[in-house]
Formats: C-alpha cells, sequence, structure tokens
DNA sequence: CTGATACTTAAGCGGTTACTTGACTGTTGA
DNA sequence: TCAACAGTCAAGTAACCGCTTAAGTATCAG
C-alpha cells in the first residue's frame, strides 16, 4: 500500500540525487525509453533502472512497457507535491515579515532586531 | 561563485527527513533557541544538534550563539533554492505541452498521444 | 566556588542507499 | 531458428544516515 503521508518525504528524496534530476529534466522534454535514459549515464542499466524505480516510486515519473520497450514519462503531479509545500513555507515566511512589520509600526521604533522572544524557562 | 548544483543536492536531501522539515516549519514562524527547537521532538539533543547542522550546511537555516544560548532562523534564500529549480521544470513543462498543441494542431488532429518520438536508433 | 543549564564532541551501531557484476527473460528482425 | 537487443532479477559491497550514550565545555545564578 503506498504512503501518502510519507510521500514528501519520498519526492525530497528522490530529487536530492543528481542523476535522478537530471533524469526528471530530460523526462521534462519528453518521454524517452530505458536504455535512452541510460545513454548519457556514466553508470550500468541496473543503476540506472534502480533511480528509475525510485522516481516511480513517489510519482515523479510513471513508465509502461510495449514489447520490449519501456516507455517513461514524468508525472507533473509529482513535482507539484514538493513545490507546494515549499510554496506553503514561503507564504507562512512572508505573512510571518507582515505581521512583523506591523508590530514595528505599532510599537516603538529602533530596539533590538534579533529579540524575539522565546518562550518561558522551561 | 558557490556550487548552486552542489546546493541543490545539500537542500534536497535536507528536505526529505520529516524532522528536519518540521524544524524549518516552526523556524518559519520565528526563531527558536536549538533547546527549544529539540522539545517537541522525541529525540536525543545530539540527534537534533546534527539535523540542524544539516539544515545550516545547505543554507536553509543560520544560527549564532549569544551566552550559552544558539539562536536559529530560516534562511529564505535556501528554500527558493529548490523552489528555483522545480520552478524551472515546471515552465520547461508547460513550453513542451505548447509545443505539442501546436504540433497537434498543424498536423493530423487525434493520433495516438503517447506517440513522442524517441530519437534515431542507436 | 558550586551546581544547574545549554549546548558540544566523540564514538559506535543498525539500517538504507547507490552502485557493481553476472545470470536471466522476453521481443524482434533477418 | 537464432542472434542481437532491451530490460530484469539477485546478490554483494562500500559508504552514508539517523540515532544513541557518554563524556566533555562554557555560561550563568546564587
Amino acid at each position: 500500500m503506498p504512503n501518502y503521508e510519507g510521500s514528501l518525504d519520498a519526492v525530497f528524496q528522490a530529487l536530492a540525487d543528481p542523476t535522478r534530476r537530471d533524469m526528471v529534466e530530460r523526462l521534462i522534454r519528453g518521454p524517452l525509453s530505458v536504455s535512452k535514459l541510460a545513454q548519457p549515464l556514466e553508470m550500468s542499466l541496473p543503476a540506472v533502472m534502480q533511480h528509475l524505480q525510485v522516481l516511480e516510486a513517489c510519482g515523479l515519473v510513471r513508465s509502461e512497457k510495449a514489447g520490449r520497450v519501456r516507455t517513461c514519462h514524468i508525472e507533473p503531479a509529482g513535482l507539484r507535491t514538493a513545490e507546494g509545500w515549499i510554496g506553503r513555507q514561503r507564504t507562512e515566511w512572508e505573512h510571518r515579515l507582515d505581521r512583523l512589520g506591523e508590530h514595528l509600526s505599532e510599537e516603538r521604533g529602533p530596539s533590538g532586531q534579533g529579540s524575539a522572544e522565546q518562550g518561558s524557562t522551561s
């Protein structure tokens, strides 16, 4: 059973490898067979297959086999998973800057600027 | 000139861990000391320190020490590194869809839809 | 000075990852 | 039929990851 909770883990983990990012970059320009995918990579075919499995397992890539050729293409929803998380953080960050700006203009002007509260002592 | 390619590896690797994403999410709401950061996490303090080091090494977080307290805050540029790569891929994907649309309307109408060329035979 | 606080360092350990080689299966073209 | 082709499976290995415990080092309060 696929672990959707952990899929953010899996997508980022997949994108952390330069070989896999390269595969994604090339698949985004169009579908490729496994051997075409492997051709510019300096590693054995089984190694490429393993990377491909990682990309498929996290939903970044799909592939299907016709005859003896497996054709791979990206699944844009996978990238959106990762972009979504990052985007939400950026949004939250911007809100925080807004709130901080309000605070500064409401209260006094130049105080210590690194003074975010650290809560009560434990 | 920093190694942007290499830091992509590091940023995605850092974000692949749920503990580290949690730390980022909380730091985005405001700076925290190491022990405050560690408090809700069910692991030892050294483990948290190691996660923190990963986040600092890839430029997602910065921290400085005052007295015996180390205060951590996020570095929004780090997130932009990751978002930038993903965004570029999405852009490329959309361009590809455009080109594909032009092709389909220029040539005949409904053909097989998975028929992207696979380049010349090897 | 003394003890508590807030990290910091070092060593070690089990699990995972990124590869490798070698053997194998199914498909296709001559 | 049969050789080349495209991919797959299995096993092994070296390096890396996330975590632990144990033993430090500064800083601060009294």
